[in-house]
DNA sequence: CCTGACTCC
DNA sequence: CATGGGAGTCAGG
């Protein structure tokens, strides 16, 4: 059943797009005054003298402050740590910039103290001031909406992000300016963040949200881009900023301050490399590297002077706004400027927001696992120095490999080690990586043992005793008390019309949550990584405790004592610590399936491969030939590498043999890695001319692969970058290398680089625009975010039965129509269905994957049971299989465009504009669908397919 | 090909 | 004696 063609909201679509208005104004061909080159010392960039002028609050009038507001160029912000205190944060620094007639820049800044460590902290300057300043910025936040609108800067209904400004100023009135509490501040902020006014320039735009987000969960789908410059040089060249900069000895020094944590790079790192340089007056006093964050607590260097604390304050913002200026610049030349202000500036609030909600988490058996790996590791231990006959450190591959090798005399087959030893024939690596110990088991015992320790001591080390260790401790740069009450209303039941639990969901029932970083610039294709703890390599399949015992050992552990034995957990699986965050939810993952196969068919637009990697749209299109090869498959849908198998090796679908698939299988993944015969050969275990058989029958039936890895390889040799399809960059200097290893290495990076970065690319649009979902159902369901009251209300409304329509009128009652901005997107859903999104939780990303905790009606038995989980399901097809690929085209359209301009500009006269329009002719629509498997289940290591 | 964590040298 | 870089191994995609 083919379903109606895709209809993109136009309201998802611009939200993914949405450019900070000046931009949109001026377009790229705005006039900068920031030279790329600094070659003065102010030149024009830097006014003198005015860094930290006026800094005083009451300098700044409400007036003036509305006024600058709306004319500025730019804003750069910061939230700033305490310095007695790091984690928690002390307050915010602004800076409004605008260029004036004569090409100086105006300046105004403003540090807005909040939270509550400064209360108690008058050294801290401004905080004396507090109750004037926030009054003043939060009446300055309503008049300039108001200045805004009257100016034809309205950019936009913002209606569902807007300070519920009547309640605010009344609390203002009624109560003393100064009682504002810390939440309103955070609105505030929350508000300045969805503002779509000036540039807002940050470094980090995430650590923006962290507070945020505490006081308005719905920012995530409704927040600005952020002009973050760390996320713009990364851009500019991913592999610089993903792999930290080269630590000169000079940046290190004059701080004096603490040896900060290396390869994270800095504003400095970044403002030095772009030659952006401000006046060394400024710099002298600013804080290393711009961590205010991250220093020792209490080092009492910065804490000293109140007006040199905010001279370098003001010079980091004067830094990140000129540093940011020539960062668009650059992005602009190159054409990212579409993907930055569609894709990437926008992901930020949306990775923060994963971020602080974690991951509910139970500790049981993980803490049981604990001891039985202790214990297991203890006896592998002793029973290989048995083995061995004599005390070896079983840990260390180095002795290992003499214990094996040398005092034992084993030997691994000839093929493994001739691999490993080529080069200068000196004498032969001795690996003891596992193909190389399974080999040996014929052998000796002594192999198993040392494999059992190993996996048994991987897992204690790397999944289960960090897991346990950060568990109550965010260690992800989140100040810990961001990640409490983190939502607004406690989950209740009866908002979803279902019985009340067995045990109420009191705050001591509430679960533990795994925090953990996803870190956007820290690859070089464009993928996220996650970190502290890595939460994207955890174990698939669980460790066998039980049988990871040799058989010898076991027999021996079990007459020892057998009751202990049996006790004891036989298997661990690390996933099932992490379960939806409560009895009455469950997770559901959704990922797409060989997303990376279907763009290497959609690159490669061979029509043939096209229809083996899309076997769901073989009926409808593409010729005749090939139409039998779907329905013929196996019973259910035909596997994408079965139909490539059988492609190559000219057999029927049915009758491809398991080898044949795997065959297929590995070659085509090889083909995206740049892979040779006799690494193949190694994979498949077969001779080096069997797999180069394969590899040279797939390249026959489908010439179009060849093609373009050819063009790919020529691209990337003519311009020394490759694009994704939304056209982000990745560098590949070493493609024109004199060195032959270097050059080949670039050749295999830039295939891989297209493919898995364009792979990311859609699953980033699906982020972006599920979050934009969820946030307008939550506006809709609980009403405007920043009241409190409105959040209440909708608390404590009579239950509303999701299965009648009754449910419908009162969704639309909670607020439907006060969703404002993205009332559009919600608009092809019914009410239960948006009741059911506000209640959803996106809580990981794994590459081609999404975790979402949703509620989930209990009794299982009969449709009911399933109600929420199905409409999440149609929700998340329809975005993830329809829209964002729409939505990357589109932004890659755009991108298109640009390198076509500047292509007839004669600047990329050197690019075949044949091998280009191959590369990009993404403008044209995918060739292939996306399509998505569900999974559900109470804990992330259940979960079932759907 | 792209990652991160742990371990030892 | 600390500490950083590098290599090896292994978990994920």
């Amino acid at each position: 059943m083919q379903a109606a063609p895709p209809v993109v909201p136009q309201s998802i679509v611009a939200a993914l797009s949405r450019p900070p208005d000046a931009l949109a104004a001026s377009g790229s061909a705005v006039p900068i005054r920031v030279p790329l080159r600094s070659d003065g010392r102010d030149g024009g960039a830097v006014p003198r003298s005015e860094h930290g002028q006026a800094w005083a609050e009451d300098t700044l009038s409400l007036r003036e402050f509305v006024r600058e507001w709306v004319a500025s160029d730019v804003v750069a912000a910061k939230v700033l740590g305490h310095p007695a205190c790091p984690s928690t944060v002390a307050g915010i620094a602004l800076s409004l910039e605008r260029d004036a007639t004569d090409g100086a820049v105006a300046r105004q800044a403003v540090y807005l103290p909040v939270g509550e460590a400064v209360e108690d902290d008058d050294s801290l300057p401004g905080a004396v001031a507090r109750r004037r300043v926030v009054d003043t910025l939060v009446r300055a936040m309503l008049s300039a909406e108001t200045a805004a609108r009257r100016a034809g800067l309205e950019g936009g209904s913002k209606a569902s992000l807007a300070l519920d400004g009547e309640r605010l100023k009344g609390a203002t009135a009624s109560t003393d300016a100064g009682e504002l509490t810390a939440a309103e501040v955070w609105a505030v902020w929350a508000r300045l963040l969805s503002w779509p006014g000036p540039e807002l320039a940050a470094f980090d735009a995430k650590l923006l949200f962290y507070p945020a987000l505490q006081a308005c969960p719905s920012l995530a789908g409704g927040a600005r881009p952020v002009a973050d410059v760390l996320l713009a040089a990364w851009m500019l060249d991913p592999d610089a900023v993903a792999n930290g900069v080269a630590r000169s000895r000079g940046d290190a020094a004059p701080g004096g301050g603490a040896a900060e944590r290396s390869r994270q790079i800095t504003l400095h790192d970044v403002s030095a490399a772009y030659g952006v340089e401000l006046p060394p007056a400024v710099l002298r006093v600013a804080p290393a590297g711009g961590a205010a964050g991250r220093g020792a607590p209490g080092s009492g260097a910065e804490a000293g002077d109140g007006a040199v604390q905010l001279r370098s304050l003001a010079g980091h913002l004067a830094m990140l706004a000129a540093v940011w200026r020539c960062l668009r610049v650059l992005l602009s030349r190159s054409g990212m400027l579409p993907a930055f202000w569609g894709q990437e500036a926008a992901l930020p609030c949306t990775l923060a927001s994963i971020e602080v909600c974690g991951m509910a988490f139970d500790p049981e058996p993980l803490t049981t696992a604990r001891s039985a790996l202790t214990a297991l590791l203890a006896s592998l231990k002793a029973e290989a120095n048995e083995l061995a006959g004599g005390e070896f450190m079983i840990t260390s591959n180095k002795e290992v490999a003499e214990v094996l090798y040398e005092r034992l005399g084993l030997v691994a087959s000839a093929q493994r080690q001739a691999y490993k030893a080529r080069g200068p024939a000196k004498r032969m690596h001795k690996t003891t990586n596992e193909a190389t110990l399974l080999q040996m088991q014929d052998q000796h015992p002594l192999p198993a043992v040392i494999l059992a320790h190993r996996k048994a001591n991987k897992s204690l080390t790397t999944y289960v005793e960090p897991f346990l260790k950060h568990r109550t401790r965010a260690r992800i740069g989140v100040p810990a008390r961001f990640l409490e009450a983190r939502r607004p209303v406690p989950p209740a039941l009866s908002e979803l019309g279902l019985p009340p639990p067995s045990a109420p969901l009191t705050h001591e029932a509430e679960p533990l949550r795994l925090y953990s970083a996803l870190l956007q610039t820290c690859t070089a294709t464009g993928r996220l990584s996650s970190r502290f703890p890595n939460t994207q390599n955890l174990p698939k399949k669980a460790t066998e405790i039980g049988t990871l015992r040799p058989p010898a050992t076991a027999a021996a552990a079990a007459a020892a004592s057998p009751a202990g034995e049996a006790a004891l957990p036989q298997s661990l699986n690390v996933r099932s610590a992490l379960r939806a965050s409560a009895p009455n939810r469950e997770l559901v993952s959704v990922d797409y399936g060989q997303i990376e196969m279907r763009l290497l068919a959609h690159f490669a637009g061979d029509p043939a491969f096209v229809a083996a990697a899309n076997p769901e749209m073989a009926a409808a299109s593409l010729d005749p030939g090939h139409s039998a090869a779907a329905s013929s498959g196996s019973a259910g849908q035909p596997d994408i590498y079965q139909l490539v198998a059988a492609q190559c090796f000219s057999v029927a679908p049915a009758s491809v043999t398991a080898s044949q698939r795997q065959q297929a299988k590995t070659c085509c993944l090889g083909f995206m890695y740049g892979q040779g015969k006799a690494d193949a050969a190694r994979k498949l275990g077969v001779t080096p001319a069997e797999a180069g058989a394969v590899q040279q029958s797939l390249r026959t039936k489908f010439p179009g692969i060849v093609r373009f890895l050819a063009s790919a390889r020529s691209f990337a040799k003519a311009h020394g970058w490759v694009p994704t399809v939304i056209g982000r960059r990745r560098l590949l200097p070493g493609i024109r290398s004199a060195n032959q290893a270097a050059r080949s290495q670039a050749e295999r990076q830039c295939v891989n680089a297209i493919i898995q970065g364009s792979a990311a690319d859609v699953i980033k649009s699906a982020m972006l625009l599920l979050g934009a979902v969820i946030a307008a159902a939550r506006d809709a369901v609980f009403g405007p975010p920043l009241s409190r009251e409105c959040i209440a209300r909708a608390a404590s409304q009579p239950p509303a039965s999701v299965a009648t329509p009754a449910s419908q009128t009162a969704v639309d009652a909670a607020g439907f129509e006060s969703a404002g901005t993205f009332r559009g997107v919600l608009a092809p859903f019914d009410g239960p269905t948006v009741w059911t999104l506000a209640h959803c939780d996106v809580v990981h990303q794994i590459h081609d994957e999404l975790v979402l905790d949703i509620p989930s009606a209990p009794g299982g038995a009969g449709g009911a049971g399933t109600a929420h989980r199905g409409r999440v399901c149609r929700v998340l097809e329809r975005i993830m299989t329809d829209l964002a690929p729409a939505a990357v085209e589109r932004i890659g359209a755009q991108w298109l465009q640009l390198v076509q301009e500047e292509s007839r500009a004669g600047r990329g006269a050197a690019l075949g504009g044949d091998s280009v329009a191959r590369l990009v002719d993404f403008a044209q629509g995918f060739r292939c669908r996306f399509p998505v498997r569900f999974a559900a289940g109470p804990t992330y290591g259940s979960l079932v397919d759907l």
